[in-house]
DNA sequence: GTCTATACCAAGATAGAC
DNA sequence: GTCTATCTTGGTATAGAC
């Protein structure tokens, strides 16, 4: 069952998806023990971490490294696209980001004043990403990103597709508002 | 101090603090006890309210009916606006209806799943509130919208201005894109 | 590295005096 | 309507056997 994935990892899994969906105080560290396998109230966990603060911290690190390595991974890869599709491929990339940081996001909203790092954190991580776009110098990209953010927070708000706006749909209708607005060069 | 604003009021108030603050499992009674002025872990609490489970949905829609109210409040009051500025007041009472309704957001987040019903109430608000914005009518609204609530999220995220923008400057661009891409009939 | 047992405390909740 | 006292449960955390 186990397989290879050690129990310290399967305990960050547990708990970054326990965070995220009940916050800090609704994780009892019992139920963690329950989700990777271990007797519950037993305090096996505590053979892999001090406190539940240090699972914490240690979540979101782990969290972090993730996100930034899959979205770092997700632009590598990306194959040239064709001129006028450029917008669509870029757009789309984003929007997984920013799926693929969800939790951690969540995280901050529910738990941000509780440990004032996490901002820093998940912030300095963002900023490394080369999404350090400021207002002034590239207001049109914040704004596609802003779009981008509404769509994916209103959606997880409503529990579906924003206003019945699939992906594609949405993702189509922002690049031609983006063309319109700034054409591209070429 | 507790003025003509009864005890139960008060406790609607820091109960929904807390719940969208800590989340439903990070509040205690004794705390929501505390903010009121009650003496904590005394249970006066239960005086009010049968169960904390009763109060989270009290406070719920408690909250809900006073976001509906301040909203549709807002609508009314508005004055005519010039032609030319129309855009700017809309998108402006559509950001003042997302910030005001910013906590229930924030526990629908955080506590979606532990209350299905939360959902339903906040949805059927919202669509009553004439917000009911279609992605195959009007796609140029959700798409505002989205980058409002973009704009929201990622500001409440980064506990700060949306990479900068302030919101004069954010709704003014995004009124001009608008503008740009849908011209007014006028 | 996991379980048994346990210490300690905080939480939700109730009964009853004032 | 508030406080005292109390019950019960569950949580964090530790010590030690296996």
């Amino acid at each position: 069952m186990s397989g290879r994935i050690s129990t310290r990892e399967r305990i960050l899994d547990a708990a970054l998806d326990l965070f995220s969906d009940v916050g800090f105080g609704g994780t009892s560290i019992s139920e963690v023990e329950r989700r990777v396998g271990l007797a519950a109230g037993t305090g096996s966990f505590y053979r892999h971490f001090r406190s539940k603060e240090e699972l914490f911290r240690a979540a979101v690190e782990c969290e972090v490294a993730r996100c930034m390595a899959a979205v770092a991974a997700d632009r590598d890869q990306s194959s040239a696209p064709d001129a006028h599709e450029v917008r669509e491929v870029v757009l789309q990339r984003m929007l997984r980001a920013i799926q693929r940081f969800d939790r951690l996001f969540r995280l901050i909203l529910s738990e941000g004043d509780r440990i004032p790092e996490l901002r820093d954190v998940i912030g300095t991580a963002l900023a490394g990403l080369g999404e350090s776009l400021t207002w002034k110098e590239h207001p049109t990209e914040v704004l596609l990103l802003s779009a981008l953010g509404g769509y994916h927070f209103f959606g997880l708000v409503q529990a579906q597709p924003f206003q019945g706006a699939s992906e594609e749909e949405f993702i189509s209708a922002l690049a031609a508002f983006a063309r319109e607005w700034d054409p591209p060069a070429a």
